[in-house]
RNA sequence: GUCCCCAUCGUCUAGUGGCCUAGGACACCACCCUUUCACGGUGGAUACAGGGGUUCAAAUCCCCUUGGGGACGCCA
């Protein structure tokens, strides 16, 4: 991307410092049609007029004071090294109104506020100030932002009028709040992109799941192809309510899309993920083994961030037996079943067993050691994951080697 | 305090005066599938904040109340 934004789009420049001329061209246009004035009184006289304002029960808002220093004694006296601010005047009183895309139409009374500052008395503009000019020379025709800007349009359209600039349209979108209700913040955990990245969200389900909030589509569809988003997007659908964010349902929607990934691509996105926690797979970078490993975890995935977890128990290094293995190892039949698991293992020839003979071989230790239903499968799975619950043996036992499975069941048996 | 915005299931929402005994999605519950877990399938419970109007008819329009949020900076 670009160095600098100079050279983005053809009403340039785009950076504020190289725009502070324009901006005080423009403020001296206000001083000069007599629409602003130079304020040349200090912090501490401002302050003790707000305070006299709030203990009169009248809003603190600055007005012109009795006398204006006009233009050319301001600017003599600027001259010699005072320092003033330049002051929009509200002047008359009336109502301003804005057809809100969003809202619909919006009355501000125009004493809603008092005389705001354009350029500081160091010479920089103030953010409404630089909005409504950069909107009008960038020729900006529509401008969506967060609700809490809603009030601001007021100055802006009034400096858009004073200086003769047509308004863009604006849409006031609502805000996404916590559960709570209140404005998102960090003490509502993941805020950031980044946050939820590493959280083990794509992308492209944080993006629809966003979409989401404040928005709907016309037939009612939530999953939404990026060409599909772009095609059907439009502020007649925005909703002017608040929307809470959910995370469970973001969870929903990622394992969605976690879901409908191709393999390959999966396979890539994990793989920081199962890199952070140091996971060791016997893969050997076989596509059939990624493939049927992905197929049988992804079920239970629903973020990237679930991998280790669930490709734990084929890393051998870290095969244990979990808790929730004690109540199958307490099992009479366990012994006999592992004992019998260990002899088709031992007299299996081949490298990996497929799941054919998988099937074969279960069925065999059933025989011999006499067990059947949840006393087989469960001390079965046990010897082969560390924990009587999880993806289907048929498909498990393929992923691993003869003697891994044989060192597995050996840990069971000590 | 003043001004402004907002108000449908727990949550995201559909709904622009009759199609609404309010539809969908997440979550929840039940059942089915399954020799476990998950996936999947079927079904269920749950909402128009309250009060006044307008109208033959109101979730939908108007007013008030209540509740939530925002803005009132020489911050952005």
């Amino acid at each position: 991307h670009p160095e600098t934004f100079e050279d983005v789009g053809p009403y340039g420049p785009y950076r504020q410092s190289r725009r502070k001329e324009i901006y005080m061209e423009h403020a001296e246009r206000l001083v000069n049609s007599g629409r602003a004035y130079y304020d040349f009184r200090t912090d501490a006289e401002l302050d003790a007029i707000k305070e006299a304002l709030i203990k009169a029960g009248k809003p603190p808002q600055i007005e012109a004071p009795e006398k204006i220093v006009s233009p050319d004694e301001a600017r003599a006296r600027i001259a010699k090294g005072e320092t003033a601010a330049i002051r929009f005047q509200v002047k008359e009183k009336r109502d301003y109104v804005v057809n809100d895309l969003v809202r619909g139409d919006v009355r501000f009374p125009s004493d809603m506020v008092g005389d705001f500052v354009c350029i500081r008395s160091n010479g920089m503009p103030v953010y409404n100030f630089c909005c409504a000019i950069d909107d009008a020379l960038m020729k900006i025709t529509h401008v969506f932002r967060a609700e809490e800007h809603l009030s601001n349009t007021l100055r802006q359209l009034m400096l858009l009028e004073a200086l003769g600039y047509e308004a863009p349209k604006f849409g006031h979108l609502s805000f996404i709040l916590g559960a709570d209700k209140q404005k998102l913040s960090k003490r509502h955990g993941a805020t950031s992109c980044h946050d939820f990245k590493e959280k083990g969200y794509l992308p492209e389900a944080l993006n629809n799941f966003i979409l989401l909030s404040g928005w709907s589509s016309p037939d009612g569809r939530e999953i939404l192809s990026r060409e599909e988003q772009i095609k059907l997007f439009t502020h007649e659908r925005f909703n002017s309510a608040p929307a809470v964010f959910d995370e469970t349902k973001l969870l929903w929607m990622n394992s969605e899309y976690l879901r409908a990934l191709p393999h390959e691509e999966l396979w890539e996105r994990i793989q920081p993920f199962l890199k952070g926690a140091a996971i060791d797979l016997p893969e050997g970078g076989d596509p059939a083994w990624r493939d049927r490993a992905l197929s049988v975890f992804k079920t239970s995935m629903q973020t990237l961030a679930d991998a280790p977890r669930l490709f734990e128990p084929i890393d051998e290094s870290k095969f244990e037996l979990k808790p929730d293995a004690a109540e199958v190892k307490g099992w009479p039949e366990s012994v006999k079943v592992w004992e019998a698991w260990k002899a088709e293992l031992q007299a299996f020839s081949g490298n990996h067993v497929s799941e054919a003979e998988f099937t074969a071989m279960q069925d065999r230790v059933k025989n011999v050691a006499g067990v059947k239903g949840k006393h087989l499968f469960m001390p079965i799975r046990v010897a082969v994951i560390g924990q009587p619950h999880g993806a289907e043996l048929k498909i498990l036992v393929p992923l691993l080697t003869k003697e891994s499975l044989l060192r597995r069941v050996d840990k069971c048996l000590a």
